[in-house]
DNA sequence: TAGATTGTTAATCGATTAACAATC
DNA sequence: TAGATTGTTAATCGATTAACAATC
């Protein structure tokens, strides 16, 4: 029985694995927790916890080596394998994720753009063109693609969602402003950026109104 | 003394705003935790406990009318007044917030873009002019700007985030994937879209791992 | 009034932090 | 060997769920 690893463990691992990338560009070779949690502002306790999920990575008395607990970490994460993806919606938010370079370097290697807007379709985003959706299962098979990013409205979403899966695809990056609703063995993460927006919102207007409370104190 | 409120209650906010939006156009007039909490795949005492955290919205023997309830949940989040808005950086994904229409209806109002590259400089997006970043401060001050959208590289970031503090913008959200330093009275919501894709990847790799190992002991 | 459902207290569960023995 | 720092167990804290009295 594999022991179940918290979801909150594993939304800290890819900060992590930012922060031990830094440190490799400034040419730092071992780290011991206590630093790192300085830096991360973080308890050390908590990355020595978090680490230890998935193994022992560090040396009593030294620490941990950077190169090395990034790429272990790279490995947890699967961005040392290749992910084949596509995009469905070829607005700005999709051009904008096929515009992303990074992606290649962590091993998404974007295969296709999907649109119904005739207007888009043919034309060529980073060496990768536009097609229409029509033949989305063909290609999803031919080029054997996992991964899809969902940048399309939410009304179209579900009914999209339902011809990727049955196509194989076993990951969703969803952008769209609904609650996909998939089989066991099909992941979805989720980025509502208007919701991301309205926590933003509630803590710029609580400050505020704290704010104005101390105001009214002091007269 | 305010009881503080846990990250975890406000971040699950905006989604109860969604779905009760979903129910008033729906015609749905009242609804039980009930009801919602299987709407929602939550919990109906979650729901009824993050609620209460705010005061008693609905009745017993009732449940919760729809329209006040949303009503209120706004308020909460603030997205009943109004918020100026800035954007820095005009690329793709700049201009894909600068899209996204739904921004008015929650009273999010876009008063200017700003980017370094000449080329975009001058340039007209939703009725929104691109602007070199020389002027940003006197334009904060001028159009009473309390909030920025950060759409730059992760290298510029952190200088412009200080500009903007000190021009009097308190609320930051964050697309550069840095994490910004700002004075206490300052909110940061970040949007790391790598590290979101990073989880998808390790929620995928594991699934394909997990029937790797089945399939194994099939044999 | 009887039935439904909230608001709220109490119980449980999980995640974070602290402490320290193991060991490099 | 002595010092440093991990890996891991135990203690604490917080968040979620369950239960039920209050009340519409």
């Amino acid at each position: 029985m594999e022991k179940e690893i918290s979801k909150a463990v594993i939304s800290r691992l890819p900060r992590y694995y930012r922060y031990l990338g830094e440190l490799m560009e400034d040419g730092v070779e071992r780290i011991s927790s206590n630093e790192l949690s300085q830096k991360m502002k973080v308890t050390a306790s908590q990355i020595r916890q978090d680490l230890n999920n998935f193994g022992g990575f560090g040396q009593q008395g030294y620490g941990y080596n950077v190169k090395y607990l990034h790429t272990e970490i790279a490995k947890i994460l699967g961005i040392d394998r290749q992910h084949n993806l596509i995009i469905i919606g070829a607005g700005n938010l999709g051009q904008a994720l096929a515009n992303y370079a990074n992606f290649k370097k962590h091993g998404f290697v974007i295969k296709g753009m999907f649109d119904i807007n005739p207007r888009l379709i043919g034309l060529v985003v980073r060496g990768v063109e536009i097609r229409g959706v029509d033949d989305l299962e063909k290609f999803i098979v031919e080029n054997e693609v996992q991964m899809a990013a969902l940048t399309i409205p939410k009304t179209k979403a579900p009914e999209i969602a339902d011809r990727l899966v049955k196509a194989g695809i076993k990951a969703i990056w969803n952008f769209a402003h609904v609650d996909l609703v998939v089989p066991d063995d099909v992941v979805v993460e989720n980025v509502h950026l208007s919701e991301s927006l309205m926590r933003l919102s509630y803590r710029a207007s609580s400050l505020q109104d704290q704010k104005k409370k101390e105001e009214k104190k002091k007269r």
